[in-house]
DNA sequence: CGGATAGTTGGTCATTCGTTCAAGATGTCT
DNA sequence: AGACATCTTGAACGAATGACCAACTATCCG
């Protein structure tokens, strides 16, 4: 005990982190880079840098940056379920689907970096390892799925239009986040945003026989 | 001329290539390693030899690799005019609308390398340009407003009404080709294609005031 | 205290990258 | 024929990368 009061009086000294605080440190660090350099500028150099620990570290923690990437992919799969789970409200099937898209399209607005990191991971990774980068998008869509299923728990919905429905979510999502993206105009983005959640409820409305929830 | 002849009957005779056809042979070895391998994996040592030349002549033909990145994007402008243009019927408004969105899904079908290679240079332009990027996606968007307004002409249709369709058009297209390149699944992404053109029908029915054209 | 465990670090390795150069080969003029 | 512009090439350069190691230090446990 009386060794660590001596040590913090000590100019040098470095306080230790644990292990899995590290590679907590190291996924969150690698995200940051890969939205701001890209998937080819995100080098073990810089994610070190940026979780402010020694290269070597990096090593110590994860046996190749490809592990590390590995516990990015669940990062972001997570944080896609977070953001459809939380945008439930457990209204209607229509209300729902509307939300979920809604929910996706204002991540995606919030934080472009995470978007730009997210659709690169995506296409890295199908390059790399083909599954993974699926993985990911199926994860995706299967909380979609999830949250249409509780929402027409009542009604009796065949799971090939919930299928569907989820499809054409994560389609106009995909696409409002290409183009808002390329353009990075954030009033043109919200505007998109109101157009592409009426492509879906004229859609659902056709597809359910006509049931116009909400204008 | 008897040099000419002579020199064809040795057995390390080298014909020439003019400069010109080389740099359009890089642009297409370009392309073609691009979709194989990734924007990261598209290194000058690869696209030589696609191209069956030497590493020193991509430097001849080019002053470096973003020089020859940058024919390339405009290669991959053209094409999707030629797609936008040649699915232009001059029928009805809601007409020309699917057939162009359908033209660009079926070019995405019939080339995923080529739908993956321009997905990863958008995205790479971007973050390396900024604008380069905006502007192989705007010309595509520019393509598909012409090709709307051309279909109609007689009809008096708002400025504002022909650039929400091309967006949805774009959206759509982009949200499909984003699962297609995911999922590889080819019977898969032909269902999702009728799925898709529905959701277009069904929005342009409510956005153009019911104008059913065809189911 | 003293040894064991776990975190930390600077330096180094082979590899690959984009780029450059000097010298040679091929055409095309006069 | 010889001069000149135009391709062509092997080899090399410095910089950056992912990975690795041996030495060092903090922390914990008995």
């Amino acid at each position: 005990m009386s060794n660590y009061v001596d040590a913090l009086h000590r100019e040098d000294f470095v306080p230790r982190i644990s292990a899995a605080q590290r590679r907590s440190d190291f996924v969150n660090a690698a995200i940051e880079v890969i939205a701001t350099y890209g998937i080819d500028g995100a080098t073990t150099r810089r994610i070190a840098d940026q979780a402010q620990a020694n290269l070597a570290m990096l090593h110590y923690c994860y046996d190749s940056k490809e592990d590390l990437f590995a516990d990015v992919y669940e990062f972001v799969a997570g944080r896609y379920r977070d953001v459809v789970e939380d945008s439930d409200p457990h209204s209607t099937l229509v209300e729902t689907a509307r939300r979920t898209l809604r929910g996706i399209m204002e991540c995606y607005l919030e934080s472009p970096s995470f978007t730009a990191a997210t659709l690169d991971l995506i296409s890295w990774a199908r390059r790399q390892h083909g599954d993974r980068g699926m993985a990911v998008y199926d994860q995706a869509l299967k909380s979609v799925r999830a949250a249409l299923r509780g929402a027409s728990a009542d009604h009796a919905v065949e799971p090939e239009t919930i299928d569907q429905i989820a499809y054409v979510i994560a389609t106009l999502a995909d696409g409002f986040a290409l183009n808002w993206l390329t353009y990075e105009d954030r009033s043109a983005a919200t505007e998109q945003m109101a157009i592409t959640e009426s492509v879906l409820q004229s859609w659902l409305a056709v597809r359910l026989g006509s049931t116009p929830a909400t204008v």
